[in-house]
DNA sequence: AAAATAAAAGACTAAAAACTCTTTTATTTC
DNA sequence: GAAATAAAAGAGTTTTTAGTCTTTTATTTT
């Protein structure tokens, strides 16, 4: 809707490894999949890709897994939805013109200006670390039961 | 990004058969691509569901075409939107969990009511009749060129 | 009534997104 | 150094969205 699938699993996934794996400890691609109510060769994909990009952090053989560094912890989820969906949720013209500007604007130029901005402000103002604390309070949740 | 191609078109193309059937007169599916920059089969599968739908007005036969009475013409893109797209844009979660809601929100929840609001103020607020006057007075473009 | 016009309907194809499965490579533990 | 573990890589399949082409039906004009 917002979001590509893609994109939704990822923000779901970094937001649960980075609560999981707050104390040094990492997390199994399985226990990702579960955790996120997603299917588990696709997020694997996903966080291959996220791991690539320097966002998230992985390490291979026994006890090994994904976890989220001191440094990706200071990202924000805007990194993590341009690295996936590219900046069209923050560019892009609602009406799918390639054409949209202040000078040539289309009818919902005005209104979306200020609903990408929105989103911006939304996915820049909290970093990855930040999210968690939410989470642990009990106060936000990223699973459905 | 916002919405599907299918309702990106939509929109252009409802706006633009409302201006050009202002006084009475219809427009032709050939017309309608050439002026909205869409291929012309596909928006003519769009333009029969929205006539099915009573958004549009349609005739067929020798000075046929697609028309907006003046009772579709008060309404709304919002209608336009739930007609193709239904109401995922203006109801769904933005991280795509099935539950979310005040007492289960997800990390972003309480930002994206926000967006959401403001994406139905921006659909509702001004009726297809309406966006014409921008559009007639050179204030706003459906086109690239 | 025949010819012309224009949308409706139906049956496609193409491309992108979502998702799956298998094999390989790196790392650790015993 | 062999076995076990876990991610990386590669090569798929399935589903959905986007787009095309052909035939039919309704209406009008001559």
């Amino acid at each position: 809707m917002f979001f590509s699938k893609t994109c939704e699993y990822a923000i779901r996934a970094v937001i649960f490894i980075a609560q999981k794996s707050e104390g040094g400890k990492k997390v199994g691609i399985r226990e990702v999949a579960a955790g996120i109510d997603s299917p588990e060769h696709f997020i694997a994909k996903i966080l291959q890709d996220l791991s690539k990009r320097q966002l998230i952090q992985s390490s291979k053989g026994p006890n090994g897994g994904f976890y989220i560094g001191d440094a990706s912890r200071r990202h924000t989820l805007a990194d993590i939805v341009s690295a996936v969906d590219g900046d069209k949720v923050f560019k892009g013209c609602g009406l799918g013109l390639k054409i949209c500007s202040e000078t040539k604007p289309c009818p919902l130029h005005n209104q979306f200006k200020e609903i990408r901005k929105k989103m911006q402000v939304a996915l820049q103002s909290a970093t990855i670390g930040e999210f968690n604390e939410s989470l642990n309070l009990g106060l936000s949740y990223i699973k459905e039961r």
